[in-house]
RNA sequence: CGGGGCGUAGCGCAGCCUGGUUAGCGCGCCUGCCUUGGGAGCAGGAGGUCGGAGGUUCGAAUCCUCUCGCCCCGACCA
């Protein structure tokens, strides 16, 4: 590929759109390109990076036993109602009609299509297992695109579903996807973590999100360094409190707290830490009121509260409604007296002496204790896993790390399967829905996490299997027919062994050409200029390591070669 | 949808508040000279319905109304 004839529009500056670095660094090195909100043309050197991560992923599907289609992206708005999601799935779904008025919309994901696939041409257990996936592109109209790539409206989706007949085949599927996507990111050269997820609305009994490791990323995950426990941050399990040794009970004592409301101001007021204050917070759950009792330092985890409610919206009470529900200003809630529904943070058993809320304006009680002075009948893990906390396995220290979502693997079970009535006949002639699974990668996504997890000032720095290209030529002497035969040699020699190469043969000054190499993070960088004009010598140089060697050019084609195709 | 901001040349911006010749600047682009190992220099040049529509005015990029698009924060999410 020469550089002068191929679609490169670098930006010196960045775009006052782009606000993450992947978006940023996208734009500028020419890869990507903006047509509406959310929706991004593919300029040759971002497709190719796609096509890259595309092959791995095709790989490591087929490899696993999955075979691939394509399925439609328009999709009739009868299949959605009859799965019941057309109502559920919400204005994320783009409807619309064609020209005989029948409701269509665009596929977001397609559990619908395929299961309507399965559903018409499988009828046996004989034909299962079964794993479809398709590399397609999915249009879900966010409410807020942003961040280029990242989170489009339009991207490109590995979807894939399977179907099983019997759960532990559903089980072993499932053990195959997860170490298909271990393969894929390790691959595609990523840091990565697999780690447990909440498994939201789709319901099922566990689920995998795969999640590239960087500092800009959206998510926080929760790593243990000692043993293999990773989890979402909304799942993250804590540890019970330990049993600490007990102290002598004090007697309960009523103080006066004028004006004292927040947790920092009690505490100071009272001069105690917030460890020895437990704070009462009112959630509203499907519009009904509960007290949640929790140590004054935590947070409530609202995906932890609305798993143990079973409610579907768990939100913060006003303050308005706190005072509706309890007749008590908030600030000083508590326990005592607490007419509404109560739940306690787990870590409230193990404390002692503590301060809380009197239920009463300006009233505050000190060395309250949990049985002597109020019951909790319901207690549950329900806060915000902290720093502080332990591996809830092998209870080592945790740590905290960000990280960007690529893959989300679930065990569906036949939540689909019976709401389009998919079923087969297992081997003693019953009627049985399948069980299904369904694991996605965002592919677009990947490109633009590998970027988030690989970059320096200068630039993009990819990792070698998903760069647009491995080797970037740059002839500094284009009027120099020496260096210039060289430089051309090198380039139609490698690409006749079957390489990609981009030629910089632009009549650009050595800087310009420098800088753009580093920008596209083209893996490795051959310089012809005036060493070899004088020496014979080309220099070699990796752009993540920025080390460089010289080279005779006699030499260079093997030794590149190696390198690229070990 | 709520809050904030922005639309002026391919990109980044100034000008607008306080209306007044031909709308500027940097980068990029084209031509020539010169230069050639980390985004050189000089000279010349092309490129604008000032997002769109309507209004106020002798006169609108500038003031008013409407409208479209984009970005950021929030709720939501691969």
């Amino acid at each position: 590929m020469r550089f002068s004839q191929t679609l490169i529009p670098t930006l010196r500056e960045n775009p006052s759109e782009a606000e993450v670095v992947s978006h940023k660094l996208m734009l500028r090195a020419g890869f990507i390109r903006k047509l509406s909100s959310g929706v991004y043309s593919y300029l040759p050197l971002g497709l190719m990076t796609l096509r890259h991560i595309e092959k791995i992923v095709r790989e490591e599907m087929n490899a696993a036993g999955a075979q691939e289609v394509l399925l439609p992206m328009v999709q009739p708005a009868d299949l959605w109602r009859e799965s019941g999601r057309l109502q559920k799935y919400g204005p994320e779904l783009l409807r619309f009609r064609d020209r005989h008025e029948r409701e269509s919309c665009l596929g977001p994901t397609h559990e619908e299509v395929i299961t309507d696939l399965v559903r018409n041409n499988v009828h046996s257990y004989r034909a299962l297992p079964l794993n479809l996936y398709q590399i397609q592109t999915k249009f879900r109209d966010e409410i807020r695109p942003r961040f280029g790539l990242m989170r489009g409206r339009e991207f490109i989706m590995k979807d894939a579903y399977s179907f099983d007949d019997t759960d532990e085949a559903a089980q072993l599927t499932y053990e195959k996807m997860r170490y298909a996507y271990h393969r894929i990111f390790t691959r595609c050269g990523l840091a990565f973590r697999a780690v447990e997820a909440d498994t939201g609305t789709i319901g099922g009994s566990f689920s995998h999100e795969f999640m590239v490791l960087a500092d800009t990323g959206e998510d926080t995950l929760v790593i243990c360094p000692k043993c293999s426990y990773a989890a979402n941050m909304e799942k993250a399990a804590c540890m019970p409190p330990p049993t600490g040794e007990k102290v002598a009970e004090k007697p309960l004592a009523k103080v006066e707290t004028p004006g004292k409301r927040k947790v920092g101001a009690v505490t100071e007021f009272l001069r105690i830490s917030a460890k020895e204050l437990v704070k009462t917070m009112i959630f509203m759950a499907d519009g009904k009121p509960v007290a949640v009792l929790l140590r004054g330092d935590h947070e409530v985890q609202p995906v932890k509260l609305q798993n143990f409610l079973g409610a579907v919206e768990v939100e913060l009470a006003t303050d308005q409604e706190c005072f509706t529900a309890t007749g008590v200003p908030s600030g000083y809630l508590g326990p005592i007296g607490m007419k509404i529904p109560m739940v306690a943070d787990r870590e409230v058993l193990a404390m002692q002496n503590f301060a809380i809320g009197a239920g009463e304006k300006n009233y505050h009680f000190i060395n309250a204790n949990v049985g002597r002075d109020f019951q909790v009948e319901r207690t549950a893990d329900l806060r915000l896993i902290t720093e502080d906390d332990r591996c809830p396995l092998c209870g080592a220290g945790l740590n905290l790390t960000r990280g960007i979502e690529v893959g989300h693997i679930f065990k569906l079970g036949t939540n689909y399967s019976e709401a389009l009535h998919a079923v087969f006949l297992d081997s003693n002639g019953q009627e049985k829905p399948f069980i299904m699974g369904c694991y996605g990668i965002g592919v677009s996504r990947v490109a633009a996490a590998a970027i988030e997890q690989n970059h320096d000032k200068d630039g993009m720095i990819w990792p070698l299997p998903i760069a647009p290209l491995p080797l970037i030529i740059l002839n500094l002497g284009v009027n120099d027919e020496k260096i210039t035969t060289a430089a051309e040699s090198l380039y139609s020699e490698l690409e006749e062994q079957g390489m990609d190469v981009l030629l910089d043969d632009r009549d650009e000054r050595p800087g310009s050409k420098f800088k753009d190499a580093d920008l596209l993070g083209i893996p490795y960088r051959l310089t012809v200029g005036k060493k070899f004009a004088k020496e014979g010598l080309v220099e070699l140089r990796t752009r993540k390591t920025g080390e460089s060697v010289d080279i005779p050019f006699a030499e260079v084609r093997d030794k590149i070669y190696q390198m690229i195709n070990p």
